[in-house]
RNA sequence: GUGGGCGUAGCUCAAUGGUAGAGCAUCGGACUGUGGCUCCGAGGGCUGGGGGUUCGAAACCCCUCGCCCACCCCA
């Protein structure tokens, strides 16, 4: 056993009837994608390793500890993408998309990469759908935003009680760093109290201390001061904007003063999107996202306002009830065949069926017919074509509807409008 | 990075120191060319790997590899 090749650890091999849980949720992502008049953008896995950090941010967790980063043969520094907005957004600003359109719209889904101790819902190779808006600061999109989402996790058959919308705002990056010198300064005077994590973040990033799970730093952060105490006018009016907006769209939300979202981009609103069902462990969010008003400059570009989200796939398909087997349909037809000679006319007319798109397996292997259709009922085939001597003499088939239990004979012009005729 | 749990047939699991088993799945037969049910039968295991204790180890001890769950982090 040891010997065996093994995969890389937390990254999982996705097998067939899994597979059709996966194409049914991607289906699904695009029309609704589509519908919102999103297109698809493709990038890179690889990118220079400063795009993440000036991006995701020099300090953050994913940055600093989980990013597959090694050097290219040339010598510079490459990284597997651990998120997709980064790349999205270097593509933004190298194509001078702003001059193209003023609104762009864009969607991914792939795979991205973190290197983290793998457990239920969190892979080292993991699967995001995300959306990117450019070019409208308003709040409306941001509802407009969210609420798709909602949409979305509703039409994969996820029930409304068991979704939790969360939203908040992190300001503009003045308020931003106000608030977090008065945090600092808050958790400073407490520093007995912190756990060495907390400790640790009061000067890289005192924002994540709200996020501690030590009952002792929770109690603290209860009475810290609240971010949105400190934001100016503005901001707050974006944020009740954002939720009068989502309220006009059918979506309840609750405002989570410590959502704070661990990627250093992020600006003004953030959400999150959790769901309260049995199955998903302890990595209960689907989906989360936020406005990164500062990034497109922040790279080189003009001042151009974005939003975007991830929706982790794996962890949707984790959320769904159904079993994936349920996304699996069968074939329409399967050709027994008995004899080398009955195979010889049987396969060019399964070819031909095929290549009219009629689903088909044909049975290549020396065995019993009675061997044959107990392969066809494991394919969860339609119908079924016996082909022997004794049809080929008389130039008559049997074709045999294996849910009807009934057969009747044809000739060989007449199967494929039979089969046709079967499938509606 | 830290902690805990678990590795026995393809899958789910029994066997607590004394001959490695069951169900499901697979294959075959009953039914020599007609399926899902039933009955009968078969194949399949260096019990993850290595070492130790013992007359004897799947079991006990050590090491190692792997998987899982949680912390953390986030999708």
């Amino acid at each position: 056993m040891a010997e065996l090749p093994q995969n890389v650890k937390g990254m999982n091999d996705i097998l067939p009837p899994e597979v059709a849980k996966w194409q049914f949720v991607e289906e699904k992502a695009r029309q609704i994608l589509d519908a919102f008049a999103y297109r698809e953008l493709r990038t890179p896995i690889l990118e220079y390793t400063p795009l993440f950090q000036r991006t995701v941010g020099e300090t953050t967790e994913v940055v600093e500890k989980q990013m597959y980063t090694f050097p290219d043969r040339d010598g510079s520094s490459v990284s597997m993408r651990p998120e997709g907005t980064a790349s999205a957004v270097r593509a933004y600003i190298a194509r001078s998309q702003w001059n193209r359109e003023p609104v762009t719209r864009w969607y991914y889904l792939g795979p991205m990469f973190r290197h983290e101790r793998a457990q239920r819902g969190r892979l080292r190779q993991f699967h995001q759908i995300g959306a990117e808006v450019f070019g409208i600061p308003g709040p409306s999109v941001d509802a407009e935003m969210i609420a798709m989402l909602v949409a979305l996790l509703l039409d994969l058959g996820l029930a409304a009680v068991d979704l939790e919308v969360a939203v908040n705002s992190l300001g503009d990056p003045d308020e931003r760093a106000t608030y977090r010198e008065a945090l600092r300064a808050y958790f400073s005077a407490h520093a007995d109290k912190l756990d060495d994590f907390s400790r640790r973040r009061l000067e890289s990033n005192p924002l994540r201390i709200l996020d501690s799970k030590d009952p002792r730093v929770q109690a603290l952060a209860a009475s810290a001061p609240i971010l949105l105490d400190t934001l100016g006018e503005r901001s707050r009016q974006h944020l009740a904007a954002v939720r009068g907006h989502l309220a006009d769209l059918g979506v309840a939300s609750q405002v989570d003063p410590r959502l704070v979202r661990g990627l250093d981009y992020y600006t003004g609103t953030t959400f999150e999107i959790k769901a309260k069902v049995g199955g998903l462990g302890a990595q209960n969010t689907l989906a989360g996202g936020g406005r990164y008003d500062r990034l497109v400059s922040s790279l080189g570009g003009p001042e151009i306002p974005a939003i975007g989200f991830a929706l982790g796939v794996e962890r949707v398909l984790l959320a769904m009830s159904q079993p994936a087997e349920s996304f699996e349909s069968g074939l329409t037809l399967y050709v027994a065949v008995l004899g080398e000679k009955a195979r010889a006319f049987a396969l060019p007319l399964a070819h031909r069926l095929r290549l009219g798109g009629i689903r088909t397996e044909i049975e290549h292997r020396e065995i019993g017919l009675k061997a044959q259709l107990k392969r066809a009922d494991a394919l969860r085939t339609r119908l079924a074509l016996m082909i022997g001597d004794n049809e080929l003499a008389a130039g008559k088939f049997v074709l045999r509807d294996l849910v009807k239990r009934e057969q009747s004979e044809v000739r060989a012009d007449e199967i494929e409008p039979r089969i046709r005729q079967a499938m509606d």
